[in-house]
DNA sequence: TGTACATCAGTGAACGCGCGTTCACTGATGTAC
DNA sequence: TGTACATCAGTGAACGCGCGTTCACTGATGTAC
């Protein structure tokens, strides 16, 4: 069977990338977990995604706004994941708090870029709105507790639970947790951590 | 009454700064509160303590050795602060973990480097020493709880309550929570949050 | 009290590097007729 | 089916910049005698 090809230039490669802005965001997380975001540049993404250097500058208009897209990618799929645990778990905080740990481990890249806001254009309308996404489906978990608590006090448990994962994950990633005392394994490791707050098995 | 004075240049800058090393860490701290780790140089640095560009070298051996110095007196401090904070509250967790965030805001750009590993050299004694230091004062603060967890359970309650105190301060200082929800004072806030998690007045 | 000398802090010129951004351009694609 | 043309993706040369590090040096200090 025959797939439709592009024409290709003499060296084999096409002048025209096909999906150039996935690529370079592929290629800036895999350049952000080898050596943090500190140490990204556009040139070295275009050398992975095999392009011209100034060909990211074409796409994102400059660094920041590729990592204004690298942002949102990263509060949409946690959105995306905490919604699917939600609908899972039938609701369970705890679950709902080891599924962000989950997505800190399998994205590190993400999760290091989303809340270091000086990296990205923070007023942009996507971003905002892929933040909210994300806060609301925090928010809903609280909402579905047992015993829900309502006014300040939901804003407090809701601010309680996030700064227990995010806190956690934040830990693990920057290597503070030494295996020997908490296992290799950070979904069950955060599991037990968080089961000291809410004691609500899903 | 007259201070000994050190011999001065014509250009009335004495040619030994005195005490570079602590001007350096305090601009240091200065620079990173401004523009964070990721931006901070050595030129910079020097340019700020009004010394030559290749100083800053010469003191540290490089980049890196500046951070290890600087993450060390971050550590110092706040095993020093937590120290203080237990004595004077009476063995309080909860007032221990108000003091960790209170630490936090205080000394953010000590904060920022502290627990980004990849930026200073990770196997320096004396950095390990003080980290050693800071994490006994949370064990120690666990250990003299009224119902003393042990075992396990202990070390499950003392992550709980640095990834609370921890996930706190980090999303406050990224700006993630928004004063209009929480307030503008971090003390306060947090002693709410981690009293969700230990209800033990001080 | 004076002299010689070792030690150490800080200098300044030079190096090579990778970076972000700009800009006129070219190759490829798709659409109107 | 064929032609003209607008649009868009990606190119490559050039710019100016700040950086970390090196190295032979110089100025200041302190110690031995």
């Amino acid at each position: 069977m025959l797939i439709a090809m592009s024409e290709e230039s003499a060296a084999g490669r096409p002048y025209h990338h096909g999906d150039l802005r996935r690529a370079l965001l592929s290629a800036a997380a895999t350049a952000i977990e080898e050596s943090g975001p500190a140490g990204l540049s556009l040139r070295d993404l275009a050398r992975r995604a095999g392009v011209s250097h100034a060909a990211p500058a074409h796409h994102f208009g400059d660094k920041a706004g590729l990592l204004t897209a690298f942002a949102t990618e990263g509060f949409e799929t946690l959105a995306d994941t905490l919604a699917r645990v939600r609908q899972e778990s039938g609701g369970s905080l705890l679950e709902l708090g080891v599924g962000y740990v989950t997505f800190a481990v399998r994205h590190r890249a993400h999760f290091e870029v989303m809340f270091r806001p000086e990296l990205f254009h923070r007023d942009d309308a996507g971003l905002a709105a892929a933040q909210q996404r994300a806060r609301a489906a925090l928010r809903a978990g609280v909402a579905g507790l047992p015993a829900a608590p309502v006014g300040p006090e939901a804003a407090r448990t809701e601010l309680a639970a996030w700064s227990i994962v995010h806190g956690f994950a934040t830990l693990w990633l920057g290597g503070a947790l030494r295996p020997d005392q908490v296992g290799d394994d950070p979904e069950a490791a955060a599991r037990l951590v968080i089961g000291r707050l809410f004691a609500s098995p899903g």
